[in-house]
DNA sequence: GCAAGGACGTA
DNA sequence: GTACGTCCTTGCA
């Protein structure tokens, strides 16, 4: 008889390190562990001889909480690191595979796997059993027994070895010096750094065995002390023998645990493939489960992946909650722990360790030699992370040039390397480097190896930009996390930025660049600062960062973001980081020649403004034009803002137009052509990079409530399409020669997002159909046969389907039509009478935001509103009907950003050369040769109407339309 | 020199 | 009625 014992625990926290990092299933949460973990099942089980084979077989875990050991040392491991946060949510996962394997998972409240593992391993040898124990612990190696009874067998992957390796009485004799009987008195003696065993300081392996060896045992050592003749070594042991009888007896493993299962409760019980293969389906391991199916001559398809356990859950809105992979995962875990020792007590235990960890200015270093800077490297090839900041003498990434860059390992630590400050010049510049500052090229090679190692984390605050600027110097940074994204799926846009991030968690305030480089035109370029206080400044961002990723990183698994962050954020930035970098081409002389003719036109109106006014005065300014229009004209139904000025919007000068004014008219006009040309004819071009010729915007991941993105300098967003003027400045976007652009935008995504959250049966049926949404709207509601349908009913029905999105009020909605507001209210009604369940969907959304403080989109992001209960009646209805928007804005929002990440790949595995430029909420603007659209618009297509599966199998049809021209306008 | 308010471009 | 960013004027420092 054979018993195999797995150190399940020690297995995971190995082959996290061992294994190829960051390998995810198609949701993005990490699995590397737990496929791994499988693969090592199945090897142990299958891979034996017959007569090798495991009749009786457990893994066995830790469980949370304390142990017997921490009552004897309170340091012990307490230097541990958090376990890293891509292992979280495998711990659950892999007590799951155990079960999937139908083997007995056990562990025990206040007892190590490895206790556990000794008590078993004890009872079978007794009972006359073979034992092994899959694990590479050497505080295992005690159990090995001379006569072969009990091994280690080593299992964790490692390169260019046999993938099982045993170790018995020799190995164990080639690792301590001595036989098995005797490691715990060497580990005694020499502790152990990463359990936090102290030993006798200043005695290693090699002195410890040499003692054991020539004393007996650790007793008769400490007794026999004084014969010792080094006097150092002597007095060593004589002043440490409690520390060491301390450490022995954390060392020594307990080998009676009361444990409950007996023997023959882990005879090997036959795998089951109903219990096999949606485990395996779900965690998406194709190889293995190909592998099984075979073994077990089964078929895989006959079995559904576990909808608990499958891409993305199954969260939803509008019915009640249901839970996600990780909250399931998590429940199961939560069973298994001592009652506020979960991930959320460890999120703030850790909160508050890291605040009270000192900051000072004096502990940064500044790198001016190779040793500092290879010392750094080799302190983050030692810690597997970083924290990095990139400092530059621009805020645009792509304009920016390297001038420092800051690292920290440890918090309360960091370090500044300058390779770009500049003594200052004469106006042209041309001061030359300051002294003393390494080369850059040379600071580049040392540490491009780190930055771009898979094994290394790399974290940073808006890493985008800093992926940006590295990328230009030839490096992708890569894998990373990012505290702002962190903080984003998190708490939202609410703390964006380091300063806000770093006062609201660590209670510390940073250092503001305008107090160390002064505000406005004479602030200063970051090349242009002193060292030493550019340095202080720099290292001080590194370390912060490190310490907010160290506080809002647990929480992640605690409030249940991890798949969010790990789906949703941290694989966008660096698409957005490519889509930025690339730009898109715009057209100079289209610009400038409709800047002129916008600039005549307007030039005229004015004109015509003040002959109608009878007096001259600033068309732009909306006070003057006011007092003009209701103070000297005296015209009747004028309204004052909020703070009391008139009121001057186009609405209004709408109105007055109507009531044949024609000043009106000529000032909404000239608005028009002023702002196009103020905003866009006038303002692109000055946006175009010297160096690529094009335009760059920057796209915002973290700033908007319900998770679409959001751009700026300049805002692509925004560029005109709803009047004919607007338009031709669509025309100024263009594709290079010998290329095109492609524009792919979702038909009505919002109102499908609608649809199927609020599960509304005859808007799902329309667009099964594919019917005209809004014709059919105002079919149902106002009894109007489709067919010549009147335009005005159409563009009421329109009107009112957007308001449902916006949530609704009968006065918006009046405002909007310009209908009385008892209409509206009465079109409202009917619209209620007629799809029932969008009332239900909405009051539902209400009732969430009262009582939980936010609202769920469809993919778990989760959208807060503090003030969902504020005394202001109209704060609280407005917070009403943005609860109602966000889940379908945010839904919607959600799954384009799914398209995204997963967009780049799959062109390059349809083998088709596509750019992915820009991004506007329901469209994706893409550039490719010309001649290759055909092949590119079925797979963008694809791409962006799969977008939301499998997380989300959406119970509406997604429909994307795709068109590609030289130019934007033609494209749309 | 800066912040707030009004107006207006997009989805 | 939702979600943004930018330009311009105004008013105060």
């Amino acid at each position: 008889m054979h018993m195999l014992l797995v150190d399940g625990s020690g297995y995971i926290f190995r082959a996290f390190h061992a294994l190829p990092p960051l390998s995810r299933k198609s949701d993005g949460l990490p699995v590397g562990c737990v496929q791994g973990f499988c693969n090592m099942l199945f090897k142990l089980t299958q891979d034996m001889d017959a007569d090798e084979a495991p009749t009786h077989m457990a893994v066995i875990f830790d469980a949370k909480g304390k142990t017997f050991r921490d009552d004897i040392y309170d340091q012990y491991k307490a230097q541990r690191p958090p376990a890293p946060e891509e292992l979280v949510p495998q711990f659950p996962l892999t007590r799951s595979a155990t079960r999937a394997f139908s083997i007995p998972s056990i562990e025990m409240e206040g007892w190590e796997a490895d206790d556990i593992m000794a008590t078993y391993a004890c009872m079978a040898r007794d009972a006359g059993m073979k034992v092994t124990i899959a694990s590479s612990d050497k505080d295992l190696m005690q159990l090995v027994e001379p006569d072969g009874s009990i091994r280690l067998l080593d299992t964790i992957p490692r390169p260019g070895q046999p993938p099982l390796r045993w170790i018995g009485p020799d190995e164990v004799f080639t690792k301590f010096g001595v036989t098995p009987d005797k490691v715990i008195d060497v580990q005694a003696l020499c502790g152990d750094s990463v359990d936090n065993v102290p030993g006798v300081p200043g005695i290693g392996v090699k002195t410890a065995a040499e003692l054991i060896n020539t004393y007996g045992d650790l007793e008769t050592l400490l007794a026999r002390a004084e014969e010792i003749k080094q006097p150092a070594r002597r007095q060593k042991l004589i002043d440490n023998a409690e520390l060491a009888r301390i450490s022995k007896r954390l060392v020594t493993l307990e080998r009676q645990v009361p444990v409950e299962i007996d023997l023959d409760g882990l005879v090997r019980q036959p795998m089951s493939p109903s219990a096999l293969f949606p485990f395996l389906k779900a965690m998406e391991f194709a190889t293995i489960t190909k592998r099984l199916a075979a073994l077990l001559e089964a078929d895989p398809d006959d079995f559904a992946p576990d909808p608990e356990l499958r891409a993305g859950g199954s969260t939803d809105v509008g019915a009640p909650q249901k839970s996600t992979s990780l909250s399931v995962a998590k429940a199961k875990l939560a069973a298994n722990v001592v009652p506020g020792t979960g991930p959320a007590r460890l999120a703030a235990e850790e909160h508050a360790r890291v605040k009270a960890i000192p900051l000072d200015y004096e502990a940064y270093e500044i790198v001016t030699t190779p040793e500092q800077l290879a010392a750094w490297v080799d302190r983050i090839m030692a810690k597997g992370h970083v924290a990095v900041d990139t400092e530059t003498d621009s805020l645009d990434p792509q304009q920016a040039d390297l001038v420092g860059i800051c690292l920290s390992t440890e918090m309360g630590q960091g370090c500044y390397i300058p390779v770009g400050h500049a003594n200052p010049g004469d106006l042209l510049g041309g001061g030359g480097l300051v002294e003393g500052q390494l080369p850059i090229g040379a600071v580049l090679d040392s540490l491009k190896p780190v930055l771009e190692d898979r094994s290394i984390l790399k974290i940073g605050q808006n890493v985008k930009y800093d992926m940006e600027v590295l990328e230009r110097y030839g490096i992708a940074l890569a894998p990373i996390d990012d505290t702002m994204l962190i903080s984003y799926a998190l708490d939202g846009p609410r703390y964006n930025g380091l300063d806000v991030l770093a006062e609201h968690w660590l209670d510390h305030k940073t250092i503001t660049y305008g107090a160390l480089a002064g505000t406005g035109k004479a602030q200063k370029t970051f090349d242009q600062l002193e060292i030493a206080a550019a340095a202080r400044y720099a290292a001080e961002d590194a370390d912060v960062t490190l310490r907010l990723w160290h506080v809002l990183k647990p929480r992640l698994a605690a409030e249940n973001a991890t798949n969010l962050y790990e789906t949703l954020e941290r694989p966008l930035a660096p698409v957005l980081a490519r889509m930025e970098a690339r730009g898109i081409m715009v057209d100079r002389q289209i610009l400038a020649r409709l800047s002129g003719d916008f600039a005549q036109r307007a030039a005229a109106l004015e004109a015509e403004a003040h002959e109608l006014a009878g007096q001259s005065f600033n068309l732009g300014s909306p006070k003057q034009l006011g007092e003009i229009l209701f103070d000297k004209m005296g015209l009747e139904g004028g309204t004052k803002t909020k703070t009391g000025a008139w009121s001057t919007g186009a609405d209004v000068l709408e109105d007055l137009a109507l009531k044949g004014i024609p000043l009106a008219r000529t000032i909404v006009d000239w608005r028009q052509l002023t702002k196009l040309k103020g905003t866009y004819t006038d303002a692109l071009p000055t946006y175009i990079n010297p160096r690529t010729g094009r335009v760059h915007t920057s796209y915002q991941q973290a700033s908007v409530l319900t998770g679409r993105l959001s751009s700026n300098e300049p805002n692509l967003q925004n560029i005109p399409v709803r009047t004919e003027d607007g338009r031709k400045i669509r025309t100024a976007f263009v594709a290079p020669q010998g290329k095109v652009l492609i524009s792919a935008d979702y038909s009505q995504i919002e109102l499908r997002v609608l649809a199927h959250i609020a599960d509304i049966q005859a808007l799902k049926d329309a667009f099964e159909e594919g019917l005209d949404i809004h014709a059919m709207t105002a079919s149902e509601m106002f009894n109007v046969p489709v067919e010549g349908m009147p335009s005005e009913v159409r563009r009421r029905a329109k009107a009112i389907n957007f308001g449902i999105i916006y949530g609704i009020s009968a006065f918006g909605l009046a405002n909007q039509l310009g209908i009385e507001r008892g209409v509206a209210g009465d079109y409202i009604k009917t619209y209620f009478e007629r799809f029932p369940g969008i009332k239900d969907y909405m009051d539902a959304q209400k009732a969430r935001v009262k009582a939980d403080g936010h609202v769920t989109t469809i993919f778990g992001r989760k959208i807060q509103f503090p003030n969902a209960n504020s005394g202001n009646p109209s704060e609280r209805a407005f917070v009403e009907r943005a609860s109602i928007n966000a889940p379908i804005q945010g839904s919607a929002a959600d799954i384009i950003r799914r398209a995204m990440i997963r967009m780049e790949g799959e062109l390059k595995k349809a083998g088709i050369e596509a750019d992915m430029l820009l991004q506007v909420h329901d469209e994706l603007i893409f550039e490719v040769p010309e001649g290759t659209e055909e092949v590119a618009i079925p797979v963008i297509k694809r791409v962006m109407e799969k977008a939301a599966e499998p997380a989300v199998m959406l119970s509406v049809p997604i429909q994307v339309d795709a068109h590609a021209a030289r130019n934007w306008d033609e494209a749309h």
